[in-house]
DNA sequence: GCCGTTTTCGGCCCGACTGTTTTCAGTCG
């Protein structure tokens, strides 16, 4: 058992416990903290139980150590398993809906006897919810918005489409003369993969009056594109726009920005330790500011922004990539934050696809865009024989397409160099799809998996591994191969992976397709303190894909890279260097 | 359920908006 299921036991304890008629918020969030505690351990949540070592780990009591070393030494958590058996799971579902919490259902499924989400629609278009007491009939419109938005857009969007709209709307906004400041906040600013919603946090000036408020509010809910607006006022107003994602602006006086930007840039998790570190510094955070004292005599410590913020609560800068409650408090206190990696530290592209497989555009057209992009070095990967539906290169059409690659060369001299590279299949067995003497005769190999994603977990890792250990190989591309909102990748052990690559010398990529972005963030800064270096590969099968190299870059400093952590950082010579070192070692 | 250099009991991060209320509960972030 590892740590991540025990943490997953863990939060659905707190989910569950929620549920319970008479639960304490506070025993919630006590399950949900040391779910939070267990999956940022370094040590092994076996080895751990074993040596007695859970107690003294804060944020784990008596209960909650007792409890994970039920689960770790016998496999099951019969507290659990009583929560499972007594919590109808429409229940669960419910929680789904926006507006509706603990209270309320409860309150639904113990008096109107619902077993499913036809029957609470029903039960709305018959008015029994109206009737409930402490419901009325607009909470009873809300909750059939709310199953028909649930059934329409249940998810959450993509990268790219949030950001798209956030930042339009605060383009928009920052027309507006009544506007100081304006910026995208919420998961959005933090980078995270996939985004429910968008914040965006605005200023007006610090003695604007109430109808200025107003003008604001009214142009963000009378934007084009607004379908819906859920809630107004003066410092908040929430809206869904055309393509189902909701957006929130919340609008504050320009002395309050920097306050306001922070609190609504979160996350939860990082606020909560941080609000804490200031009580026991005696000040306050809310919103609106950082106080020093107690109140009534709270007094403002002055922030023109938020380097001042955390300088304040002794601590230096937090970019909001990090702020997930992932270490980054203990580092940024000791002034061990790295200096993330940004789009400019590139210097070329490891992973492209061209006309020679199933890319849109010609060699000589990536080389030109790569040239306008101010890169140095372009690696084509084009897919191997046996990847029939993407066009993948026979051996001797490899040789043709090396032939173009030395024309190019030539002919880009002093402008860029193209490296000859290629997207590898990783066959079912492990082995690659093309012989050693082919493999050997490339600059770089990626090698990825792209069939056979349902081997058992223990097949799936023994097959990477032997591809890892392939010395010909120099960077495993998309490692869980997931696509983001569609499938989960495939079930592999990534930190035997991690592992194998640091041994061998192998190279993990960040896939920067803003569908993959795999490795995941979480798994990057592993791969990092394994010493691996990270390239942020496009995987572009088109000139505009280029562009997704700044998804990929998100991803990097969500995983805490620096430039040096990046392999196409590093200037061609240098790049070379590498490549060759991994070739001589073999 | 966890925690403690004011506390082993009584706190636990904090505020806006909505709706059902007539002073506040529920939900959300």
């Amino acid at each position: 058992m590892d740590k991540n299921q025990v943490a997953q036991a863990l939060e659905e304890v707190a989910t569950l416990l929620q549920l319970k008629k008479d639960a304490s918020p506070f025993e919630v969030r006590a399950y949900e903290n040391a779910a939070r505690t267990i999956s940022a351990l370094d040590d092994d949540i076996e080895r751990l139980v074993k040596e007695g070592r859970l107690k003294g780990i804060p944020g784990l009591g008596p209960t909650i150590t007792r409890r994970i070393e039920e689960l770790v030494t016998t496999g099951r958590l019969s507290f659990l398993e009583e929560l499972r058996a007594a919590t109808p799971s429409i229940k669960l579902e419910l929680l789904r809906i926006q507006g509706l919490g603990p209270r309320r259902i409860n309150a639904i499924v113990d008096q109107l006897h619902i077993a499913s989400l036809e029957d609470l629609e029903r039960a709305c278009k018959e008015d029994r919810v109206a009737a409930l007491p402490g419901f009325g009939k607009k909470t009873q419109e809300k909750i059939l918005q709310g199953l028909a938005f649930l059934a329409e857009h249940g998810h959450r969007y993509l990268y790219p489409v949030a950001e798209a709209e956030g930042l339009r709307m605060r383009d928009a906004l920052a027309s507006l003369p009544e506007i100081v400041r304006v910026q995208v906040a919420g998961s959005l600013r933090r980078r995270r993969e996939t985004v429910k919603d968008i914040d965006i946090v605005a200023s007006v000036a610090d003695n604007a009056d109430s109808a200025t408020r107003q003008r604001v509010m009214n142009f963000f809910t009378g934007q084009p594109g607004v379908r819906q607006i859920i809630s107004k006022g003066e410092t908040r107003s929430s809206i869904i726009l055309a393509s189902g994602i909701q957006m929130d602006l919340r609008l504050v006086t320009d002395r309050q920005f920097p306050y306001a930007l922070h609190h609504f840039t979160g996350a939860k998790e990082h606020h909560i330790p941080l609000r804490r570190r200031a009580l026991s510094m005696n000040m306050t955070i809310n919103e609106y500011g950082l106080f020093r004292g107690k109140e009534p005599d709270l007094e403002l410590v002055p922030c023109k922004d938020e380097v001042e913020f955390y300088a304040a609560l002794g601590l230096a800068y937090i970019e909001p990539e990090l702020r997930e409650d992932m270490g980054e408090i203990e580092a940024a206190e000791r002034g061990e934050l790295p200096t993330l990696v940004e789009e400019r530290d590139l210097r070329g592209v490891l992973h492209v696809h061209s006309t020679w497989s199933d890319g849109k555009n010609t060699i000589r057209e990536l080389a030109e865009a790569c040239c306008e992009r101010g890169l140095s070095y372009l690696g084509i990967t084009d897919h191997s024989q046996s990847v029939g539906y993407a066009n993948g290169l026979s051996v001797e059409n490899l040789q043709r397409q090396w032939e173009e690659i030395d024309r190019l060369n030539a002919e880009f001299a002093g402008r860029l160099v193209i490296l000859k590279g290629t997207e590898c299949d990783i066959l079912k067995d492990g082995s690659l799809d093309y012989p050693d003497e082919v493999l050997a005769r490339f600059d770089f190999v990626i090698a990825s998996i792209h069939s056979h994603f349902t081997l058992s977990p223990q097949e799936q890792t023994e097959r990477m591994l032997r591809a890892i250990a392939n010395p010909y190989v120099t960077i495993i591309g998309h490692p869980t191969g997931r696509l983001l909102l569609e499938r989960p990748g495939y079930t592999l052990d990534i930190e035997a992976v991690i592992e194998a690559a640091a041994r061998h010398g192998v190279f993990i990529e960040i896939n920067a397709s803003p569908q993959r972005l795999d490795l995941d963030w979480r798994y990057v800064r592993k791969a990092r303190d394994r010493g691996i270096l990270i390239p942020i590969d496009p995987d572009a099968h088109s000139i505009a894909g280029l562009a997704d190299m700044h998804y990929g870059v998100g991803i990097a400093r969500k995983g805490w890279l620096a430039a040096a952590d990046v392999l196409n950082t590093r200037p061609l010579e240098e790049l070379v260097a590498l490549l060759q070192r991994r070739k001589a070692s073999r």
